[in-house]
DNA sequence: ATATAATTTAGATATATATCTAAATATCTA
DNA sequence: TAGATATTTAGATATATATCTAAATTATAT
């Protein structure tokens, strides 16, 4: 699990949110999700590094294209995580 | 409610995160909350206006000194939203 | 009114990052 | 194997931001 840091940075990004958004409904390649954002291929796959980099995406590759999924239980186990963090008077 | 970037940006660093965490167990002065971060009272300032703008503190003075606290209202509706975005096939 | 204390503002610097164009890499197909 | 398609990498630029020192502001106390 990375660094709560790491996770809130990846999710400052409209367009990073735009992505989970997409792989929210289901997985796909670069190129689909790349049609619902209006930034260049090589901007995309930066975001998606970002995404990589913060455990929230992966990525598989399947013939010429690379296919993006959440990382469903990385996301569940943040989802608790940030809740405790913001629940007043925690620990 | 500000937008969610301005709200992940805010958590993304961790002397504003550790502010948090301090106002959730009591409001306090500026200068206490400075007596458990390595930084300058400047520095400081520049984190609380942050986490003002981000509508995740208020400050209010008293005396000499202003109080900061935890805008709780704020939090908990954030924190929903939060939860609702991370949900998997939301909407 | 002056000195002290608490906080913010101004100005500077160094690092991070969002974006682009162009080039490189990987895979498939004819 | 040559060409086409999908994705990433390299390199550049512009903007944002985390931090500091020094100065300004606000309130209290003498």
């Amino acid at each position: 699990m990375p660094p709560l840091s790491k996770t809130f940075s990846a999710l400052s990004d409209e367009n990073r949110r735009k992505i989970i958004d997409l792989l929210k409904k289901k997985e796909m390649p670069v190129t689909e999700i790349g049609t619902h954002l209006k930034i260049t291929m090589a901007t995309l796959s930066h975001h998606l590094d970002v995404l990589k980099r913060a455990d929230l995406v992966s990525g598989r590759r399947d013939g010429q294209q690379i296919i993006y999924s959440l990382n469903l239980s990385v996301v569940q186990e943040l989802t608790e995580k940030i809740i405790k963090f913001l629940k007043p008077k925690h620990k």
